[in-house]
DNA sequence: TTTTGAGTTGTTCGA
DNA sequence: GTCGAACAACTCAAA
């Protein structure tokens, strides 16, 4: 008998064997869980440990918008769990199993993570488990339809969306798992550290969240999802779904919404399930092809020419500090600043002025968003960031170089978003935000003239990128 | 193997 | 102001 069944029929002596742990990650939600539910149904009548680690691995990169919506999250679960979430700080590979033993669990539940730090800490855990005669048992994902799962008739990964998408719909989001029994038990026994006090968050101001926040919100922007087509891409309307944050950490899933979707076929709807099925995408890519968090998916763009230095770096900080002199950039980078989050339209617009009128590489933005973002995803961030730079998976034109100005005109048409934003250009009425160097008066209350000349660098970022290809 | 059609989000210029 | 063409060439996916 080889040491790890020996270990197991050990533990299978144990008296409450049937307790198991359900170790939550990006699953902050008791609804359509089915991660949960196999918690639940591998305790067969025993108790379940719900288990949350504080991993300074995750924490480190993300700022305080996201940390806080974490630890509210976290609270919010809890509650809903009675008050039984088990916190602990530490390395997973040895908080998880070290919980299993004190509690006698033979298996440790999760939601499978599909991204490059989650899969090595997954494998670690597991192997540490299984040394100690547990397991580990991953249940679905954050995704609807599994990372890894869609793949071409050749089974090979899709590397362009349109297709990917066509094959994703024709295998089909399965049905939400069905509720929580009421009355399952919690373990209450071991001792936890609680949810941290929520960091520092300046002047920023978070929406609600938690489970019961994300409901609430999906079903008011059901109500209006039929517009959403129309809406999403202006920034001084409450168009988007503002659902980010909350599929981040998972107290919605996307196949609860494809679901609430099902039969919907308004240009909205539709509208709005692509972008979910993007979000798909781009878990996908980054499962077949981990190193494109750092790395640029097209490899071959590496000789591309970016600025650095002195004169770069202040203008690197003009950027993050909504002070270009663009006033739809410094609106967007200020709404980033002033609440963790960006209109998607804006994400493009401020990313392509950092890669394209700035000459600074795309890793720089992303890992600035990620610090920033309440709802920093590394998968659709960093590819969002590679798909703006042109490294990315769509064979985007060379030529698609965003201008700040007229996004901004056509974007927020009356410049309200920029007047929200950006107080400087408060006095200048409807479009003329837009413009403040042909308005009298427009530099009077302090906003900077533009750090560039966006015709100039223009020219400069199709020269450098031709000269990256080679011509 | 070859062929064919297509590819999230744009800008500029000239008629 | 509006509209269509030009802006390159390449890669992907499927037939």
């Amino acid at each position: 008998m080889d040491p790890i069944q020996r270990e197991r029929s050990r533990v299978d002596t144990v008296a409450d064997v049937t307790d198991t742990v359900m170790w939550f990650r990006r699953d902050l939600r008791t609804s359509d869980h089915p991660a949960l539910l196999a918690a639940v149904a591998g305790a067969d009548g025993g108790s379940v440990l719900p288990l949350f680690v504080l991993d300074d691995h995750l924490l480190t990169p993300a700022g305080a918008p996201r940390t806080a919506w974490l630890f509210r999250s976290l609270r919010a679960l809890s509650a809903s769990l009675d008050g039984a979430l088990l916190v602990r700080r530490g390395d997973p590979v040895d908080v998880v199993p070290a919980v299993a033993a004190e509690v006698g669990a033979s298996h440790v539940h999760v939601s499978a993570d599909a991204g490059p730090y989650g899969r090595r800490r997954d494998a670690a855990v597991a192997k540490a488990l299984v040394a100690d005669g547990r397991s580990l048992v991953a249940t679905g994902s954050p995704y609807a339809i599994g990372p890894g799962t869609v793949v071409k008739k050749d089974g090979s990964p899709f590397a362009v969306f349109t297709p990917f998408s066509r094959a994703w719909g024709e295998i089909g989001a399965p049905r939400p798992a069905r509720d929580l029994p009421d009355d399952v038990r919690w373990v209450r026994r071991l001792a936890g550290v609680g949810v941290p006090e929520d960091p520092d968050l300046g002047t920023v101001t978070l929406p609600p969240v938690g489970e019961e926040a994300a409901r609430q919100r999906f079903g008011e922007f059901l109500d209006a999802v039929d517009a959403y087509d129309e809406l999403r891409d202006r920034p001084d309307r409450p168009g988007t779904s503002q659902l980010s944050a909350h599929l981040k950490y998972g107290e919605v899933h996307p196949r609860t919404l494809v679901e609430a979707l099902r039969g919907s076929t308004s240009p909205g709807a539709r509208t709005f399930r692509t972008e979910l099925v993007w979000r798909e995408f781009y878990a996908d890519v980054l499962w077949h092809r981990p190193e494109t968090a750092r790395e640029y998916y097209r490899p071959e763009l590496r000789t591309m020419r970016f600025d650095h230095g002195p004169a770069t770096d202040e203008q690197v900080q003009a950027w993050k500090a909504g002070r270009t002199g663009f006033p739809f950039v410094d609106a967007g980078m200020r709404q980033l600043a002033a609440e963790g989050w960006i209109h998607n339209r804006l994400r493009m617009v401020v990313a392509s002025f950092l890669v394209k009128d700035l000459h600074v590489d795309w890793p720089v933005g992303a890992r600035h968003f990620m610090q920033a973002l309440r709802d920093g995803d590394l998968a659709s961030n960093n590819h969002g960031w590679q798909w703006t730079a042109g490294t990315g998976t769509d064979a985007s034109p060379f030529f698609r170089v965003f201008n700040p100005i007229t996004q901004g005109q056509k974007f927020d048409p009356d410049g309200a978003y920029v007047r929200k934003y950006v107080p400087e250009l408060a006095h200048l009425a409807g479009k003329a935000a837009h413009t403040p160097w042909d308005a009298a008066g427009g530099y009077d209350h302090g906003y900077p003239e533009p750090i560039v000349d966006h015709k100039e660098e223009r020219v400069e970022a199709l020269d450098r990128y031709a000269e990256a290809r080679g011509r």
